[in-house]
DNA sequence: TAGATTGTTAATCGATTAACAATC
DNA sequence: TAGATTGTTAATCGATTAACAATC
């Protein structure tokens, strides 16, 4: 075992796959799965299931596998799944809404603790039981609710803004969905995810598809 | 200039940004624009901007630059985004309204022509100006409107089940929300893309973070 | 011409895959 | 012991970055 340092960002990427499934053979009584059962259910070759888990910190045992719920644990307590954190969320629109309303904060051991918004329509309502606060009240109750992680999804030429008011609030860590680069000091981590990449992609695939069929014809 | 034969999956994701970016200079009247300029702007190193729009079969002028609405054009033409395709959407939960409601789809070219749902409170209803129908329909309809991409909205146990439907319609072309690894024929395109990937990363990050200040001290 | 900027090849870095020794 | 499976290093592959020649 090595004295685990920093995990490839692809590996971690794929630890929630490996957690759900076993999370689903610990419901089953199973005790232990090998890196090839792994591999099966996943799709993720089995040297790869070894080389993420080997990244982690492995635990397993030759002829045997790995035991299911201590290596769930220790996926668990290397991405650090199960320390509570407050997280905010600026913008209800529709992703806004299906985000809160999601089971995702649970599952990595966030609490929703608010939601910002401009909006007076908006203000005062409630989603997933948070209520929405004006953004003006932003610094307050960031310090108040000690939260610590910050989620964009306004419109993109609003992003920066939220950005900055988050930086400003000492938040260190951002998840944005507006496809904008947020300019942040060096210290704050931003996460992007903007929701047209599957699209986008699917498009160009769809597109090279046709190509090579044209080719071969 | 290169013959253009595949873009890295990485400069794809990047494209959009672009994109963003030189339909705004586009709106301004800019004419042309440096690698330099993009790269401030993008937040994307110059070189990497070079790099991209080489793979992309590049068309700038030494001291002048790339010419806006050409490379705009160009991209669009790459990825394939003006070409209408149509597309479905299987589950219509939070995340499935949130997604019926955005402006992804004509931004990558698709039309979102059918909605599909098992649950009789649901169908019948409407989302963003689509009828959601019964998923007992699926097949007739993809068919009759010619859809081509699948988007699975689904929980994760029904997830396999919604991909089978549509390699079974013909559909080649999957963009996937469940985390779960579909089992598809060779020849089906599956893009995954999971919700709580952001949330993990972060967790991961802020603890990366927490021990780094410990250790520092 | 000199200077700026692109186009393209080469070097580096990181992630995946292969190989195989260690171990139960 | 033999066989299966993990742990770990090395080789390969792909993407990023560096270097610099080409060109306006």
């Amino acid at each position: 075992m090595q004295e685990h340092k920093k995990l490839p960002r692809a590996s971690v990427l794929r630890m929630e796959l490996y957690l759900e499934l076993l999370e689903q053979l610990e419901a089953n009584g199973q005790q232990s799965v090998t890196s090839a059962e792994l591999g099966a259910a996943t799709g993720i070759s089995a040297v790869k299931v070894r080389q993420d888990f080997f990244h982690l910190g492995s635990e397993g045992k030759p002829k045997i596998g790995y035991e299911v719920s201590q290596l769930a644990s220790l996926i668990r307590s290397v991405l650090d799944l199960e320390t509570p954190k407050n997280a905010c969320l600026v913008g209800l629109g529709n992703l806004g809404r299906a985000l809160a309303a999601s089971d995702i904060w649970a599952r990595a051991g966030f609490r929703l603790a608010a939601i910002f918004d401009r909006d007076q329509k908006i203000i005062g309502t409630e989603a997933a039981g948070v209520r929405v606060r004006n953004i003006t009240e932003f610094f307050g109750v960031v310090k108040a609710e000690g939260i610590a992680a910050g989620v964009i999804t306004v419109p993109a030429p609003d992003a920066q803004e939220a950005g900055d008011l988050m930086v400003g609030a000492g938040i260190r860590a951002i998840w944005n969905f507006a496809p904008v680069t947020l300019r942040v000091p060096d210290d704050v981590v931003v996460e992007n995810q903007s929701l047209a990449w599957g699209l986008i992609t699917l498009s160009y695939a769809m597109k090279s598809d046709k190509d090579k069929n044209h080719t071969a014809l």
